[in-house]
RNA sequence: CGGGGCGUAACUCAGUUUGGUAGAGUGCUUGGUUUGGGACCAAGAUGCCGCAGGUUCAAGUCCUGUCGCCCCGACCA
């Protein structure tokens, strides 16, 4: 127990202080090293390989939907950033500028790139002519630089790397297909690859892209009750082909303006893992994302033979396409056994001269610390099977934890008292569609609109604030 | 940008009130004993005390300035 006890006094507990328990997770998982410039982030090996098989995932899903990879210039002159006014007074405030060129100062000061919609848009202005030029489905995966003043290692860094897709069609009908075809993309993504449930929306008006007509949303509810906006797609309309002189020429042979899109997900998501997953004993990752799925771990690996049994499991593993990993190093069980949690490795392989003996070994679920003991006759079976619990259990934890903090509210009183029973959640209430009211909201409540969201409810046909008729449900929440 | 906290060994921190040889635990290295939930013993290595001025015989400690980081708000992926 005592020893217990130590294991947790390593990480602060998610009850006594949440913020510490996530900064907690990100350094001693190794996931990520703080740099000597604020907000930006040296993201490690354990870290970045997260990332990388979230891109690999993502991207083929990318492909399937007949879009092509580009790379875009990191920086953009003022006059371009200037062209199209709500985007750029969206964006100003938060801009870093390069103002020297070596001992030169620039005759223009470039910005460095906080997404790149005027980049995309001055490319498809030399590129878009006809018709048949149309759609162009272009992606692409960098950083990109916003001078925050609050900064938190995945949630909000200055730098942070992303994917950004960019298309252009003929018409607008074509173009919200598009919106949402990616919605739904980073929807069953987030639910069957991070087992992260989801809520698909469109935000209000006072909360979407600077530039867009229309910007979808899907929500994820943290372990603490707050939202988190996981991936958005935006509807553009032909407001930045007008912007930037974008026109083909249609079969009917009229210039007309195209419709365009653009649609992201960050490095933020690995903060929606941890947030969505971690316990008090680690990180918790999903098994379709985590760097490793498999640890074996060679119990009294000093006998005879335990070692390399362990490592023919370990092969056999490897060879079945999981991703495995060996531990032999000489420290102790216990103390493989705690790291492996605290890195978040979904499923333990125990091997030890009881199980050589009894042609075994033991399977250790991370999530529920489930042990089984597994036949060495059906180990691909069986392991592939865990890994599936694990990430069902993931699953069904994080619905079970948004479900118990959703609440249906029907007056501001309601969802005052509902938050201050229950804690911070996902607020069900109506609203009568005026900005005033959502201001209103949040100043009384502290919940502001995540989003309006596609599967609709009738919690009553009054706005929750001014009792005018309603237009839609929204769900309010507390973000990061 | 407001409020709070903190910069001393790789990490967590003590030492600052009242100036006087730079400390502890963890980790690291070496050797030995251990090994089914963060083992034990012994020996060792590791410091521009954030940075720059100032006061002083003497500064981690006092004064002035400055930089950075963390947390909480407002804003944002």
């Amino acid at each position: 127990m005592a020893k217990n006890e130590k294991m947790v006094e390593a990480i602060t507990s998610m009850d006594e202080d949440f913020a510490k328990w996530y900064t907690d997770i990100v350094k001693k998982a190794e996931l990520i090293e703080y740099t000597s410039v604020k907000g930006c982030m040296v993201i490690r090996p354990y870290g970045y390989a997260i990332w990388e098989n979230m891109q690999r995932i993502l991207d083929g899903m990318f492909k399937e939907t007949g879009h092509e990879n580009v790379c875009m210039p990191m920086f953009i002159p003022e006059s371009l950033l200037n062209k199209e006014k709500d985007h750029v007074e969206g964006f100003a405030p938060e801009v870093a500028w390069v103002t020297y060129g070596g001992n030169e100062k620039l005759e223009e000061r470039l910005c460095v790139r906080p997404t790149s919609e005027t980049l995309f848009c001055e490319h498809y202005a030399n590129i878009v002519h006809s018709y048949r030029d149309l759609p162009k489905l272009y992606n692409q995966w960098v950083s990109v630089v916003r001078w925050e003043k609050t900064t938190r290692p995945f949630l909000r860094s200055r730098e942070f790397l992303w994917q950004e897709g960019h298309t252009i069609h003929a018409t607008a009908e074509e173009a919200i297909e598009e919106t949402e075809r990616m919605l739904n993309v980073y929807a069953k993504f987030c639910e069957e690859s991070l087992a992260m449930p989801v809520v698909k929306g469109r935000k209000t008006e006072s909360d979407k892209f600077a530039g867009a007509v229309a910007t979808y949303a899907i929500e994820a509810l943290m372990h603490d009750g707050k939202a988190l906006q996981a991936g958005t797609s935006h509807y553009f309309g032909d407001g930045f082909a007008k912007a930037f002189d974008i026109q083909y020429t249609d079969k009917d042979n009229t210039v007309k303006y195209p419709h365009q899109t653009s649609w992201g997900v960050t490095t933020r998501l690995i903060g929606a893992i941890i947030m969505t997953h971690g316990d008090d004993n680690g990180l918790v990752l999903p098994p379709a994302v985590a760097p490793v799925q498999v640890v074996v771990i060679p119990i009294a690996q000093h006998k005879e033979g335990v070692i390399e049994k362990a490592q023919e499991l370990c092969d056999r593993l490897k060879k079945a396409g999981f991703r495995v990993k060996l531990d032999a190093s000489e420290n102790t069980a216990g103390w493989k056994f705690s790291e492996y949690e605290m890195k978040g490795v979904p499923l333990r392989v125990e091997i030890g001269p009881k199980d050589i003996e009894s042609n075994q070994c033991v399977t250790v679920t991370r999530h529920d610390r489930k042990k089984t003991f597994v036949s060495l006759d059906n180990l691909e079976e069986a392991v592939k099977q865990e890994l599936k619990n694990v990430h069902d259990g993931l699953y069904a934890k994080a619905l079970e934890n948004r479900e118990k903090r959703t609440y249906s509210c029907a007056s501001i009183d309601e969802i005052k008292s509902a938050l201050e029973q229950n804690g911070d959640g996902f607020v069900k209430a109506m609203w009568c569609g005026d900005e005033e009211c959502e201001d209103k909201v949040k100043e009384l409540t502290g919940v502001g609109s995540r989003c309006i969201p596609f599967e609709q409810e009738n919690i009553s046909d009054k706005c929750v604030c001014c009792g005018k008729p309603a237009k839609h449900m929204v769900i309010w929440g507390k973000a990061y």
